[in-house]
DNA sequence: TTTGCTATTGTATGATCGTTCAACAGTGGC
DNA sequence: GCCACTGTTGAACGATCATACAATAGCAAA
């Protein structure tokens, strides 16, 4: 007779997290934070609610855990450039669409950003990741400016893309007819260039 | 003896849909789109439940009704606005601190941004708005760059600011510490001059 | 004072919510 | 095969959810 499936495949702890943070991140990708429930969460990772509360302490616990993996990703993008060798077109793919900026994520970020701006823990953290980001992009374009002669504030003209970039990608998600890819792309080169060579001041 | 206090105050269709907007614009400005139910407007609006259904047929309805009244007044300081006399100021003004822009209702456009990006009639009404926000905006740039005998692209500059203004407010709204008014005021107004002087190209 | 109009209340309903925790079950060591 | 460890399940619980709708009540006209 033929041998029974096992009811459920045990995981590592750290497989077992990971696998509530993805199902997560696709409830709220889904349906936002009003679709970030136990049941929906379970539903997804194929597990049940006993689960989240064993691994993360709570469901606010778990919304933490799933902003620290959303913008862990972002910063991989700019860890991987070389700031003396890269170039506008690089950094400005890299602010537009780095990791989990596909459009799909809209909903992911409206909870997430909703949660960071009442939730001290979160806001901290995210200060902290937001500053290095800046920091980062700011020496690459410090050293762009530098390859043409020119002395720029480098975190200003950082502050700047990231607004615009933030901008222009909330707009096409929300909307996509209202500006596409390409052209908020456009818009985003040509600020850098007119930074970098004088034309504009951060 | 003393007269009793009436119940309730019974007030025109108008009115009553007034209160429970304003009620929802609160109750969605203090813990976002999970605030958004019908008991706690309800209290907000000091009335009873049977009057969402009455008045707006349903509670996603409400949320479309507060939809048309935030955005109607981020277009009524535009409206305000002589396009042949307006200053690069007042544009800034506008974008970075009109109806609805204070940081206390980042709660609010988060939970309209969700909604209107799955609710094709939003979505529809929310193009239209943006479109005549861009146009207007256009409008004002396109007769300020004359001013100085220039020539620009109007609507790619107001892309550009509405994007830029957008990204700004948000940053500054889920954390204070990052941004302040007046560095986001300056950069907008460096992005807009650089545009009318011909540093930078939309 | 009475009456008609209709704004408004709030109970009832079935469903869903997050957390608790006793019991179950996968699995490797002996 | 037995057993211990511990990952995992899911019913129970009290609370909250949105809508339906019968009954109540404000108030102006007659």
């Amino acid at each position: 007779m033929a041998e029974k499936q096992p009811r459920f495949e045990r995981l590592t702890a750290d497989q077992r997290r990971e696998r509530l943070v993805e199902a997560s991140i696709n409830c709220l990708a889904a349906e936002g934070i009003q679709g970030f429930t136990v049941d929906a969460i379970c539903r997804e990772a194929g597990s049940s609610r006993g689960l989240i509360v064993h691994h993360f302490g709570s469901k606010d616990a778990l919304l933490a855990a799933v902003y620290a993996e959303v913008f862990q990703n972002v910063l991989v993008g700019l860890d991987a450039l070389d700031p003396d060798t890269a170039t506008p077109e690089a950094l400005v793919e890299i602010v537009l669409s780095g990791g989990f900026m596909d459009r799909k994520y809209l909903k992911v970020w409206l909870a997430l950003w909703g949660e960071i701006s009442v939730n001290p823990g979160m806001q901290a953290e995210h200060r902290t990741l937001n500053t290095t980001f800046r920091e980062k992009l700011a020496l690459s374009l410090q050293a762009m400016a530098h390859k043409r002669g020119k002395v720029i504030d480098g975190h200003g003209v950082a502050i700047l893309l990231i607004s615009l970039a933030d901008g222009l990608w909330l707009q096409q998600s929300i909307d996509q007819s209202l500006l596409a890819s390409d052209r908020a792309k456009e818009l985003c080169l040509s600020v850098v260039n007119a930074a970098l060579t004088g034309g504009l001041t951060a």
